[in-house]
DNA sequence: ACTCAGGTATCCT
DNA sequence: AGGATACCTGAG
């Protein structure tokens, strides 16, 4: 089906933007996304024009919130103009969007994401994904499920390349299994609860969980430190960020931060 | 061969 | 509280 954004939707932007890890491009204008047990084909036509290959149905019930079209991201972008590196951050990243992915994903893909680069994190996912996760297409296989991961071989876990984190993997997934409905109590949480109860698993730290706060609960004003976002700071604001200033919608400017400053000095 | 990667836990002072 | 260090392993 034929979509037409008025608002900010770049999928090169957003599948560089680190938030993802299953967001690839595949061809020349065609990117590909595997999420929330499905496979999704996005083609750019040029001039906000863009081709789903999925129902109506699917679009309204799943897509729409997945890419968070209820969101006005071009205002996000004109509140930052009073400050000239912010305006650019965001001036090279107009295309953002933060996902609505899924947070079971997010808790274990950000655990995996400590210490590795990007490349290296997509690779051990997609061997998670494939040694235990449920057949989509010949191509693709879901995330896996708590119980999946539970009952896979671990020897087999091992060889996925997670190394140290694979302990902390399977006890964030005996967490999630023992409470099928953990993620409903933690919707209901404060920003301040969320980070704290996140942080009680083993290996998350204040970055992980920020990060799953922010691309898997969708609190949008959490404000994920990696190395590159305090090579930022340190650059550009010698004197502290002052996180009142944007607020709630930190987690976008953070996205910006990252997206364009990675961009300009790796 | 060798460094570093979107960090965290642990052990210091 | 804040600083130093080890940690699995793949990608460049």
């Amino acid at each position: 089906m034929k979509k037409s954004f008025k608002d900010d939707f770049d999928l090169n932007v957003i599948a560089e933007s680190g938030q993802c890890f299953r967001f690839n491009q595949t061809g020349e204008n065609t990117f590909q996304v595997v999420a929330l047990g499905k496979v999704l084909t996005i083609k750019d036509m040029g001039q906000n024009a863009f081709d789903f290959d999925c129902s109506s149905d699917d679009y309204k019930k799943i897509w729409h919130k997945y890419f968070d079209m209820d969101t006005d991201y071009s205002s996000i972008r004109e509140s930052v103009k009073d400050n000239k590196f912010l305006c650019d951050c965001a001036a090279h990243s107009v295309g953002m969007r933060i996902l609505n992915q899924d947070k079971w994903e997010m808790v274990v893909s950000f655990i995996i994401s400590q210490r590795k680069s990007i490349p290296a994190i997509k690779t051990s996912i997609e061997r998670l994904c494939e040694l235990c996760g449920d057949k989509i297409d010949d191509e693709n296989h879901a995330f896996p499920t708590p119980a999946q991961i539970l009952y896979a071989d671990v020897n087999k876990l091992a060889n996925c390349g997670l190394g140290y984190r694979l302990p902390y993997i399977l006890k964030a997934a005996e967490l999630f299994y023992e409470e099928p409905d953990i993620t409903e109590r933690l919707d209901k949480l404060t920003d301040e609860e969320l980070l704290e109860e996140l942080k009680k698993m083993q290996g998350v730290g204040d970055k992980v969980a920020s990060c799953i706060a922010l691309f898997g609960f969708h609190r949008l004003n959490f404000f994920p430190k990696d190395v590159w976002i305090n090579r930022a700071l340190d650059e550009h604001f010698p004197d502290g960020f002052d996180m009142n200033l944007y607020a709630p919608y930190n987690g976008v400017i953070q996205q910006y931060i990252f997206y364009a400053y990675r961009n300009a000095k790796r």
